[in-house]
DNA sequence: TTGGCGGATGTTTTT
DNA sequence: CATCCGCCAA
């Protein structure tokens, strides 16, 4: 029990309680992970079995992380709790309990772009303006009733929504609702949101469901509980409404998916529902310096709505917090790759203590350009992830329509392609037919004649192959099926023929994912209760891959910056932390400052992103950014001004370079200068003098060190770089060496010499002679031995 | 039925 | 700036 030994009072209390209600309401930063971790151990430590547990978790890498940790201290008794997000959990359920709910066992999980579909195809089939009924939004509207339990019938009986929605000018709204819910069912279909909505429609209707996981789970743990929704929470409640021994983890300051129906009200409701609940805050926090911590206590402290606490730290105070203005989306990339650069240098700093994180996916890109000309490797996650790119939803769906036919998201996918001449009007009226028959798409297509629909030969070869695929499943494995699949069809050929550079990595994909299959299929995994081997058919594989994201495959520890948007950043921390992009109406978004509510959920995204950093800290706004392919000047965040002065320092910007002129300086011509409009509100321009191109030309001028030589630089003679030359470490750049610089060519090092902290090289250069220049800026490349 | 082209349109964030 | 969609010609 030594392990108890490692937690501070407060920690080592909220581990002790196993039994009863228990919230624990963890700062950033303290310790939540090794809690909950140290807190099953000493479950299973105390007798409990393994079996009996069931933790759940925001995200599958969370419950990945954790399980290897708990295996790591206890061994195989780890493997016995169930852990995992609401979402794979149920999912894993409801495949067993199939039957209860009227789904086929081998259903269907759609994701947002099958959903989606789906509702274009209503919408389509209705004849209803698809400029007001936006499958977007349809489908948002859809997803929040699901979220709050709200089924069609309940919607459609519901005088506020049906008043709302005939406010907006979209009355169909309930309509939609129940078509789209009969066709998911009819397609044997479930969505994200019906994954906690038929788990909790089991319990309800089910007694001896209810029954049987009450008696499995009899102690159950939540992390991030104030992401979970209502439907999450009800389903909680009465799985635990026997024992009562619920244990829920969670930050109110850190709550940043109200977007998807996650509510605070549930750590509030929590303590109502269960009077006896015993409390812990853990408020002190390991992760980050003085500077850090404080910055974000002063953040948060501008929210009305949150649970009173105070985080402190006993580490070191640490740098000062960097605010950096840049002239632009470019700059602002090649600023933080050149820090990232000069980090690595001074302070042996490797790749992976680096993270960049933004607000949107599509602000990477200037990042990636400026650390691949760095030579610095990164890793991007989030954005499109494998399984969302065309050539894998298109083989998956193959398999899809194998394990289940009546999958329309899957046929219709797939039917015509490869190009089998299928084309629309077959469609069409095998869509016609559908309806005027109540059967499925695929009734209908599998007996076309029935219908008069007269595609020839292809429609019936067409079905004749995928049967022939599904009555292989019973003894063929899930990675020969695939393969065979792959063939068969033409998929492979397809893209084999395909020799355009995207063509050849959309084969390679497709190849990955058949090893991804032969892994599952291959991977032994029994059940050490019952002794029987774990499901491991391609129904079940299909199961396992809808909800995986693009973050569970990434490998471990891989020296690698990374980039990511700041909602996938939570639970993370790095030394060194980049928060880009703190502009008005990025961060915070456009569509948050009218609200105070989503506000405040944009200022604790921001506390999140803080919060994420061990040591150092850089905030960094561009003046000017391309969005919508238009250039627009931008405001710095209202969020900078919120943290003290006197914890931030603030920096000017460089130069744009003369020989890579930036979008901006096409545009108008402009002098950079020194300016702390971060910290100062009433600097922060009126739309009159910001929005003017020749603003900046007024600001006041270069305080005294000038971070770029001054203008007065010559004019670069064209000086040709070796190309094998490479941009070098610090440290081989000695005297004698001969080294290459972007604008001044060829040169030789005669000496060094330091001022301060910073280091000069005295270069004599072929064409230009002597110059002194400033090591960490100058990007000098030398040829690697 | 297929494929190509031009125009409209859209950006949060994720299971 | 990208992608997606609809329209048109072959």
């Amino acid at each position: 029990m030594q392990y108890l030994e490692e937690l501070n009072p407060e920690q080592r209390k909220a581990v002790e309680c196993i039994n009863g209600p228990v919230m624990i309401i963890a700062g950033a930063g303290s310790g939540k992970t090794r809690v909950l971790t140290y807190r099953i151990i000493h479950m299973l430590n105390s007798g409990v079995d393994g079996f009996n547990i069931l933790a759940l978790t925001f995200t599958n890498k969370a419950a990945q992380e954790m399980k290897e940790r708990i295996s790591h201290m206890v061994g195989d008794e780890a493997r016995n709790v169930m852990m995992g997000t609401f979402h794979s959990v149920f999912a894993r359920i409801l495949r067993m309990e199939a039957d209860k709910i009227g789904y086929p066992t081998n259903f269907t999980i759609y994701d947002t772009d099958d959903a989606k579909s789906v509702l274009k195809n209503i919408i389509k089939e209705n004849n209803l303006d698809d400029a007001i009924y936006k499958p977007n939004s349809i489908l948002g509207r859809i997803s929040s009733a699901k979220n709050s339990l709200i089924n069609w019938q309940q919607y459609q009986l519901s005088p506020e929504l049906m008043t709302e929605d005939r406010m907006a000018r979209r009355p169909m709204m309930g309509k939609i609702f129940e078509w789209y819910t009969k066709r998911c069912e009819k397609s044997g279909a479930m969505d994200f949101d019906d994954l906690l909505v038929k788990m909790h429609e089991l319990l309800e209707n089910s007694p001896e469901a209810l029954a049987k996981y009450q008696r499995k789970f009899k102690y159950i743990l939540i992390d991030e509980f104030q992401d979970t929704n209502f439907a999450q929470y009800e389903i909680i409640k009465k799985l635990a409404a026997v024992n009562e021994n619920i244990a829920v983890v969670g930050d109110d300051a850190q709550s940043i998916y109200a977007f998807r129906g996650a509510t605070i009200a549930n750590i509030l409701n929590f303590e109502k529902d269960y009077p006896d609940v015993k409390t812990f805050k853990l408020e002190q926090n390991y992760r980050s310096t003085q500077h850090i911590v404080k910055s974000a206590n002063s953040i948060i402290e501008n929210n009305r709505a949150q649970i009173k606490k105070e985080i402190w730290t006993e580490n070191p105070g640490g740098d000062k917090v960097q605010i950096v203005q840049t002239a632009s989306d470019n700059e602002e990339g090649r600023w933080v790759a050149d820090k990232i650069f000069e980090n690595k240098m001074r302070n042996r700093w490797r790749n992976k203590d680096f993270a960049i994180l933004y607000r949107t996916n599509a602000q990477s890109r200037s990042f990636e350009e400026a650390l691949r000309r760095l030579d610095i490797s990164y890793r991007i996650y989030g954005g499109l992830s494998f399984y969302q790119r065309k050539e894998i939803k298109d083989f998956i769906a193959y398999l899809r329509l194998t394990v289940n036919w009546q999958d329309e998201e899957a046929l219709r996918r797939v039917i015509n392609y490869p190009a089998r001449g299928i084309g629309k009007t077959t469609m069409d009226r095998a869509t016609v037919a559908m309806h005027e028959t109540d059967r499925t798409l695929w009734e209908v297509v599998a007996n076309a004649s029935l219908y008069s629909i007269k595609a020839g030969k292809s429609l019936e070869d067409f079905v004749w192959m995928i049967k022939s695929f599904t009555g292989m499943m019973a003894n063929t494995n899930a990675y020969d099926l695939a393969q065979y699949i792959g063939k068969q069809t033409g998929l492979i050929k397809e893209l084999a023929d395909d020799k355009t550079v995207e063509g050849v990595s959309r084969y390679e994909n497709v190849q990955e994912l058949l090893n991804s299959i032969k892994e599952f299929t291959e991977e032994v995994r029994v059940n050490e209760e019952t002794g029987e081997i774990v499901d491991k058919s391609l129904g079940s594989y299909l199961q396992t891959v809808s909800l995986l994201t693009s973050s569970e495959a990434e490998e471990e520890d891989e020296d690698k910056v990374k980039l990511m948007t700041v909602h996938s950043a939570k639970g993370l921390e790095y030394p060194c932390i980049f928060v880009v992009g703190m502009e008005e109406e990025l961060f915070p978004s456009a569509r948050s400052v009218d609200d105070r509510s989503d506000l405040e959920e944009e200022r604790r995204l921001f506390y999140v992103a803080v919060t994420r950093a061990r040591e150092k800290l850089y905030l960094t706004y561009a003046l000017n950014r391309y969005r919508f392919g238009k250039l627009m000047f931008c405001d710095p965040s209202r969020f900078l001004t919120e943290i003290p002065e006197h914890f931030t320092e603030t920096s000017g910007i460089r130069q744009p370079k003369a020989q890579e002129p930036d979008a901006f300086t096409r545009v108008s011509s402009f002098r950079s200068g020194f300016n702390n409009t971060a910290s100062k509100p009433q600097a922060r321009g009126s739309f009159g003098t910001q929005n003017r191109p020749d603003y900046p030309a007024n600001r006041p001028a270069q305080p005294s060190a000038p971070i770029r030589p001054a203008a007065s630089t010559p004019t670069p003679p064209p000086a040709e770089v070796p190309a094998n030359f490479v941009v070098s470490p610090l440290e081989a750049i000695q005297a004698g060496v001969n080294v290459a610089h972007q604008k001044f060519g060829m040169g030789v090092v005669e000496s060094l010499e330091t001022a301060g902290d910073q280091v000069f090289a005295n270069v004599v250069f072929q064409q230009l002679g002597a110059k002194k220049i400033m090591l960490k800026f100058a990007k000098l490349m030398v040829m690697p031995s």
